[in-house]
DNA sequence: GAGTGGTCTAGACCACATC
DNA sequence: ATGTGGTCTAGACCACTCA
């Protein structure tokens, strides 16, 4: 990105003078020019700075709103998201802790490895650039309900290798932000069924080929570039989500 | 200012203008006042006989086209939606046609029921009422796939009552809305993991116990009215679901 | 009371669809 | 050419938050 002193918006190729302002928002966010829940300017600044009237401004900010990387306070101002927090991965089971806390999670092992073609394709990194297997159990009231297996670029997670895996936190998501100053904006998750193996029958405490819910989550920087690749198995007994249709 | 005049009750209980213009369109349309597929006045028209500018009139437009009751196209007009079509339920599994053709569906009983009171409760109608009960099996290049049991309040769908099994078309929705004046316009959908019964694993040609998804669905009509339960068991080993979070 | 986002106005012009 | 929704302006005032 280039350094401009006056933005200009006047020219966009048959792009709305507010989709341009959004992208220019986007852009800055991304850049870090405001940190991860600290506010950006308030609207009106933003229509005397970028010479558009304040209605232009509103649909812009309301374009990031809608994306979900800026939220909107009456009263106090717009913030930088920031960022999921992890239990998310939750409601797509029944499970319930007596007081409805968040899981625990235990890491078993880390390990560094080098990408195949597909992982690296998926994280925008080249096939055999190095990144972490993290495996690990989420608990429940001390009950494993989760096994996960987390696949993170070393390029972006540097500062995570030399972590003894006690010291991995419970979320994942404001640990990455906390470490490596990486914001998790967005998540896809891709459910599917199976049967357990033996190993990861045994970390869930369930029988061999036990039927499961496997879930594939991709997770996306403000930026849009994927920096995770997990895959979770869960008891199929569990399983419950609710979809709306429009 | 805890007393005296309440500043905002002139025009409306603290609601904003363009709320207020959307719930009086959202009932116009739910009344009829529009068909499914009409156009609804231009902007400019509302402006003029609702006496509010034409901002106003677009805010409370885009409620209603979020809410999926209306859709907007640029230089035609605004249109009241057509309602949901029927296949969207093919999403929850893997399940494909040598074409991608859509399902077709095959009744199996059609019988007159009365509602138990939680039933009653979700249609919003009396414990007792009447209510047509639809076994069907949905077929893809000939092959069953999915088991559906409909529920269906009589009060809404007494023109189905007559009908024979064999003229039931493969989308339900469509037919509602011929046949009975009711769009669909919205559903939820509960899914879930279960293990097939004899007499459904025998409709889908699976043994019995077979691990299977289940969903639960409620429709709803315009107006926000649930007008259909229905359970459907498919394949486990065919599921696949894709969410994205935010 | 100062600053923020939320609502509303009364215009103007543009882009698209149809005749 | 006409009518539609889409963009944009330059103001005004309201509702909320916080010092």
């Amino acid at each position: 990105m280039l350094e401009t002193g006056l933005p200009n918006l006047a020219n966009g190729a048959g792009v709305s003078r507010y989709a341009q302002l959004a992208q220019d928002l986007r852009q800055r966010i991304v850049a870090g020019e405001w940190a991860a829940g600290a506010a950006i300017p308030a609207e009106t600044d933003l229509a005397e700075r970028f010479g558009v009237a304040l209605g232009t401004v509103r649909q812009a900010v309301a374009m990031l709103a809608a994306e979900g990387i800026v939220q909107r306070v009456h009263g106090k101002g717009t913030f930088v998201t920031q960022g999921l927090n992890g239990p998310s991965l939750l409601r797509f089971f029944r499970f319930r802790g007596p007081t409805n806390e968040p899981p625990t999670a235990r890491v078993h092992r880390c390990q560094t490895v080098r990408l195949r073609a597909a992982e690296a394709l998926a994280l925008g990194q080249q096939t055999g650039d190095a990144a972490l297997r993290v495996k690990r159990v989420r608990l429940l009231a001390g009950r494993p309900v989760l096994a996960e297996d987390l696949l993170l670029p070393l390029a972006r997670f540097e500062a995570l290798r030399a972590l003894p895996t006690g010291e991995w936190e419970d979320l994942l998501y404001p640990m990455l932000a906390r470490l490596c100053g990486v914001t998790v904006a967005r998540a896809n998750d891709e459910l599917s069924f199976g049967h357990l193996d033996a190993a990861t029958a045994a970390l869930l405490d369930l029988p061999e080929g036990a039927p499961a819910i496997r879930v594939d989550r991709q997770a996306f920087d403000l930026g849009g570039q994927c920096i995770e690749l997990r895959t979770t198995w869960g008891d199929a007994t569990a399983f419950h989500y609710s979809a709306e249709m429009r």
